[in-house]
DNA sequence: GCCAACGTTGGC
DNA sequence: GCCAACGTTGGC
């Protein structure tokens, strides 16, 4: 490396997880599509953190919400950062957003891809049960995001639930 | 379908 | 800036 030459800044690799209706779009739809963009997100809060934090590399659980079986269904990866959502420019689309300017985009979408389908579901009640996972954002009132931060170790023992 | 807990909008 | 009305999320 050239002497001088500024480091880049290092940080670890992340832990996310990410709530999808499975009605709208399930783990076996990822699985057969292998790749996918994550986006239809219309939360401030949400946006910020695929801006700010969602990195290329970072692994994030799969979790189905408003469903049958609510749970952690699987493992993916962050294949593409955030950018420009196209489905708030789209008139047909429900997520059509009047107010977002095409040069001043106000949603952003990032890119998935299929790492895993567990053998089985960790279901949201077997996680409430667990001390462990007290502070998981997910369990926690009156938090919505359907986007959220985990650390290696709660991502690790939810997978570990799975197998 | 119900409803708690938020977030957003818009009048003032 | 306040806050009522409305919309959304998501578990149950």
């Amino acid at each position: 490396m050239k002497k001088g030459t500024p480091t880049p800044p290092k940080r670890g690799t992340r832990y996310w997880l990410m709530k999808s209706e499975p009605a709208e779009f399930s783990i076996d739809d990822l699985k057969k599509q292998k790749r996918a963009r994550w986006g239809d997100i219309r939360n401030y809060q949400v946006r910020n953190m695929l801006r700010d934090e969602m990195q290329v590399g970072d692994y994030a659980l799969f979790y189905h919400s408003n469903a049958e079986a609510i749970g952690v269904v699987g493992e993916m990866r962050i294949i593409q950062s955030a950018y420009t959502d196209p489905t708030q420019f789209d008139s047909h689309s429900k997520y059509f957003d009047a107010q977002s300017q095409a040069n001043n985009p106000r949603w952003l979408a990032v890119n998935v891809q299929f790492v895993s389908k567990l053998p089985r579901i960790v279901n949201l009640s077997m996680i409430k049960q667990l001390a462990q996972f007290k502070n998981l954002p997910l369990v926690q009132k009156g938090n919505r995001l359907s986007v959220m931060p985990l650390s290696p170790q709660n991502y690790e023992a939810l997978v570990s639930l799975g197998q």
